[in-house]
DNA sequence: TTGTAAGCGTTATCAA
DNA sequence: TTGATAACGCTTACAA
């Protein structure tokens, strides 16, 4: 280990501003050091790196080897000042899902670091009126590439337009609106729910009560859209009664679940638009003395994985938050401003507490 | 001749009609610009933006204003190029918990907010012989100002070097090992352990079962050494059969309890080292018919706000890992290579499901 | 295929 | 208290 002594306190500039001022780097290998090293010119060392054409063998080699012996990195700032890129996208979410951005993170980390990109990470409010400033901001002085967003922040029509003033690239995460607008990756909500509800009639359900999602996500709609349709082909008639509204989260589910129990003729399952609620349902049912999956059976949205952690195991549509991630950076980083869309596919996961109807 | 960016300013002050801005390729405003508008010179600009003394209140107002109506952003790229800062902190993690992940990032993205910082997030892997480069190249690239590290990041010898012999300010969160090495945050793992184990004492329970937690975090160690040290104190004898290896997560948690229960004098309450294997025993207790908590009570470290989620509610040690996070960013932020150390309070939050043994 | 020179948008230095 | 000018480390355009 390195004793204490081997380390010295630097000058400490009296003019910075507070906060900020005990920060202050030193120097390290420049593009000039490695040329003189590898006797190029600046330029040629600039060709190998940007794996440019036209570079003899001889000389990329001179130049890998006085990298590697320099161990020469590139400033980014250099290049972004200099270039028209600066290897740089951001991810822009508002969601207070832990699972769902640590996700979205390793997918779209995993494709950046691929290309060598980095991910700058904004989190946001979109009900602060800064909103569309602060993505202004962060794109100008980062000159990010590209831009990722996630729900709910993809609908916000104030914040696209600022993106589409400023001609930048946009990929969203499962849009709501104006779907052809920007490039998207997305799975087929609506699909998923009405597979998951035809599971629950196949199994012999008739009487299926539904937890719908937070108002701010689109797929909250899709889902109930999903959920109506496989009734409708089911000839199920639609009952409004056991549709009840949530909001994504663990108390929302409970709530929601007692109020389906108690009415006069409950549900013979639940289906809840996230594994959180459905979680809450699963409480409740067990605090009303209501056992799953034999007199309840509770599905859901396995959004987070939670459904590995809770007892009793629920049936889930697994959405691929982490491919999504990586699909998402993968559109931006191949087809920038050109606008592609791509639809991942979703997987009904049947685990053994789904149950047929009792009585 | 007129420069690009010249022009765009012009044409925003002219107040074209719109559609003619569509044929002009959009610029960025630059600090030229603004004290052009100002009417001050380059370097007075940059005085007002870096909030340096000696500027007239008159000028001051002038180039605010400018700025305010070029909606002028610096570019971070030639700030970092020029400056000696970049404004940028790197958050080093190899970290497979999403709560803990996301709570950092919020922790430490909120100081960074408050400073005008960037966050760089850097998740690697700490058997990767490629660890110690991929630090650096990240600190070179970029020209990190500082480096926050959680564990087991934190203990990695070679990293840690690296870090020295960059003298870049670091400050890690829970180190391990070299505890006065570089600035950290921490909570005192021990007295939490001790905290509860006494808890469950003061209840009645004699035989506390523990499970421990993953080998790569010193913080497992650190609250066996808490639960014999409570164990001690009450003058209750260590029994090794009590003590189960776990790893954090849902399955180990599962597989301990069932060893525990099917012990010949099996204990009354059990203490899992992280959440998710509180909800693991929870879990193996449902399944081997052991009612929670009158045959068993089940305690564990809040390390993910699980609790919430999970039924029956679970008497938990919380970490304020958010507050660790904002934490860490203060201390890199205020004072750099200055090596300072914050402890934060833990919390012991009894739940009701805690309860006396029977028998 | 290689090299030269002119920026990129800021901060640092030093002079006024 | 202000301003002119030289870096900063790289890419781009163009020349050889």
């Amino acid at each position: 280990m390195v004793s204490k002594a081997e380390r010295e306190t630097h000058d400490r500039d009296t003019n910075l501003p507070p906060g900020c001022g005990a920060l202050v780097r030193m120097t390290r290998a420049t593009i000039k050091d490695v040329s003189r090293i590898a006797g190029v010119s600046i330029k040629t060392v600039s060709r190998v790196l940007n794996k440019e054409r036209y570079v003899s063998e001889d000389m990329r080699k001179k130049v890998e080897e006085a990298v590697a012996r320099l161990n020469y990195h590139p400033s980014l700032a250099a290049r972004t000042l200099a270039g028209r890129r600066s290897f740089q996208i951001g991810l822009v979410h508002d969601n207070p899902n832990p699972y769902y951005i640590f996700n979205m993170q390793a997918g779209v980390g995993l494709r950046c670091r691929e290309a060598n990109f980095r991910m700058i990470i904004q989190p946001c409010d979109i009900a602060s009126p800064g909103l569309v400033d602060d993505i202004g901001a962060l794109i100008d002085q980062a000159q990010l590439d590209g831009i990722i967003m996630t729900p709910p922040v993809t609908d916000v029509g104030t914040a696209l337009a600022e993106l589409f003033r400023r001609k930048i690239p946009v990929v969203r995460v499962q849009p709501g609106t104006d779907l052809t607008a920007t490039s998207a990756v997305y799975i087929d909500n609506v699909q998923a729910a009405d597979d998951m509800t035809a599971h629950l009639v196949s199994l012999g359900h008739r009487r299926i009560g539904l937890v719908t999602g937070h108002a701010n996500y689109f797929a909250s709609g899709q889902r109930l859209t999903g959920y109506r349709q496989a009734l409708q082909r089911a000839g199920i008639g639609f009952d409004a009664a056991l549709v009840h509204p949530g909001q994504f989260d663990f108390r929302s589910g409970i709530a929601a679940a007692k109020a389906l129990l108690a009415l006069p003729e409950p549900p013979t399952a639940i289906f809840a638009s996230s594994d959180e609620m459905a979680a809450g349902v699963l409480t409740a049912a067990h605090r009303m003395g209501i056992s799953v999956p034999d007199q309840l059976s509770v599905a859901g949205f396995d959004d987070t994985d939670l459904a590995q952690v809770v007892w009793p195991a629920l049936t889930t549509i697994r959405q691929p938050i982490r491919d999504l991630g990586y699909a998402a950076a993968d559109l931006l980083l191949e087809f920038g401003e050109t606008i592609e869309r791509r639809q991942l596919p979703h997987e009904l996961i049947v685990r053994g507490s789904t149950a047929a109807p009792k009585g």
